[in-house]
RNA sequence: GUGGAUGUAGUUCAGUUGGUUAGAACGCUGGAUUGUGGUUCCAGAGGUCGCCGGUUCAAGUCCGGUCUUCCACCCCA
């Protein structure tokens, strides 16, 4: 019995098209990685389940696919768990592995394992997959890549405005334009103080991301409904208020936030990073916005999100500051900053705005026509030659109809086509196609190389 | 996880109040053209109508379930 194949909801495969237009997203990242002095590292696509649980808040444990144990993995569960049909209790049971949620988690769970066999400050980048078990939608996926550049073992802003100038050089070399969002959780948690609310921060910073979207009354609607005292939404307004550019805004946050430590601290991270950026001179245009929350609750400091102004989508690039995520892991006081690429949307966005160069789609420069035994044998020496030469050649591997061998090179977009039958055997010469003008000429060998080298 | 929409040749889509052999365009294969692709003309192949069940004399069409894709919420790259 045949059954019809397919692959698990929110998995895709890629044509042999879509993965030259990927690699080339992922080799321009990569590219402007090593440029910054970034290392390359790998982690296994699994993790503990200890190693992930807890790191990405409540609903970040739910998105996290589980890995059944090997083997007889129910025989020892105690009957009393599985009567009571609770997967939570159940879960850690039968699975103690689990598919990586990011690349920053393991991350730290390497820096910590290696900390003797890396030099710090460690700068590091990582292009690989994640997996999400989250329900899928138009620019979000179950695996996707993700890739990642950090700087652990560093306190210095000066970190942040190279990951925004690294963010600008990306971007730019893609032909996308940005707007870049910066925040610092020091000042939204100063805020939180402010209003007699510090112990809300989650809450209220969840609430505030939404206001470009929902307005500012569903915003108080929604933190009055998780329990915020209503005098301290009162007090929250003028700061939700807040409105001209990034200075003028920081200027009226270090009145309202005189009193509180944390939030005068995020204030002067945000004016040191601004001064920095400013001397790099970036095309993005850079703004601060105090209603950018992201929800990863490892973030201590700066908070970054990059969105495209070219569509319609959610964050393409985001990132920040995280100051103690190695601690969990028995690595207290190791301060890191990153950002991650998401490759599928920034995929997405450059497939709905072609913005791919034409050559990337090119793979055979040369076909060679196969007419037979003896023909076959007169082509495979200058086939050889071309390849060395660096020229991406193959030949028909049958004497297939003209006809057909003709189409082959059409669809694959071949842009030369040799042809070497009894008469170009007989001169020792090639019939060299220009499949875009259709033009032939006769050549010998020598010249053949050098023309399809300079076109 | 909650709510809503969707699914018909390889692809994009038609398909009337349920009624006989489910259509088109593009693509594919072959021919016109035995050493020449893209244009044109001719012919042909290709569909358990997502899957399972129900209602009916009769289901692509109605009902239930399930899966996929998409949208909103949640969250995020």
């Amino acid at each position: 019995m045949i059954q019809k194949p397919s692959i698990p909801k929110g998995t895709r495969d890629f044509l042999p098209a879509e993965v030259v237009k990927r690699n080339y997203i992922f080799d321009t990242i990569r590219e402007v990685f090593r440029l910054y002095g970034f290392q390359p590292i790998e982690t296994p696509a699994m993790e503990n389940l200890s190693t992930l649980m807890g790191k990405y808040g409540e609903e970040g444990d739910k998105l996290l696919f589980k890995i059944l144990n090997s083997g007889d993995f129910i025989s020892k569960v105690p009957e009393k768990i599985i009567d009571e049909k609770d997967s939570g209790k159940l879960t850690p049971q039968i699975s103690e592995k689990g598919l990586r949620y990011d690349l920053t988690v393991p991350f730290a769970r390497f820096v910590v394992q290696y900390r003797n066999d890396l030099t710090f400050p460690f700068r590091r980048y990582q292009i690989q997959p994640v997996w999400r078990a989250d329900r899928p939608q138009k620019g979000r996926y179950r695996e996707f890549y993700q890739c990642d550049v950090d700087v652990i073992g560093s306190d210095s802003l000066l970190n942040e405005a190279e990951l925004l100038q690294i963010v600008d050089d990306v971007f730019g070399r893609l032909k996308i334009n940005t707007v870049v969002k910066v925040n610092n959780r020091k000042i939204l948690a100063g805020i939180a103080e402010i209003i007699g609310e510090h112990n809300r921060l989650t809450d209220i910073t969840v609430a505030i991301d939404k206001l470009e979207k929902i307005g500012l009354e569903k915003v108080n609607q929604e933190l009055a409904e998780k329990g915020v005292a209503v005098e301290a939404i009162s007090r929250l307004q003028p700061i939700l208020d807040l409105s001209g550019n990034t200075s003028e805004k920081v200027g009226q946050l270090e009145a309202i936030l005189s009193t509180s430590e944390t939030g005068m601290k995020g204030v002067s991270e945000i004016k040191t990073l601004f001064e920095y950026i400013e001397r790099m001179q970036l095309t993005a245009q850079v703004e601060l916005d105090l209603t950018l929350a992201r929800g990863l609750n490892y973030y201590t400091g700066a908070i970054i999100e990059v969105k495209t102004t070219d569509m319609d989508m959610g964050s393409i690039c985001g990132g920040g500051r995280y100051d103690d995520l190695t601690g969990i892991f028995g690595l207290p006081g190791v301060s890191g900053v990153g950002v991650s690429f998401g490759a599928e949307r920034i995929y997405d966005v450059m497939e709905q705005l072609s913005l791919y160069p034409q050559k990337s789609a090119e793979s055979t420069r040369v076909l060679f026509v196969n007419f037979g035994e003896k023909e076959e044998a007169y082509c495979l020496s200058l086939l050889s030659k071309l390849r060395q030469a660096g020229v991406n050649s193959e030949i028909y591997p049958e004497s297939a109809k003209m006809k057909k061998q003709m189409t082959y090179a059409n669809k694959k977009e071949i842009p030369f086509v040799v042809l070497a039958g009894e008469s170009e055997m007989g001169s020792g010469k090639f019939t060299l196609k220009n499949m875009t003008s259709g033009e032939q000429h006769v050549v010998a060998a020598e010249e053949l190389i050098k023309i399809v080298i300079q076109s």
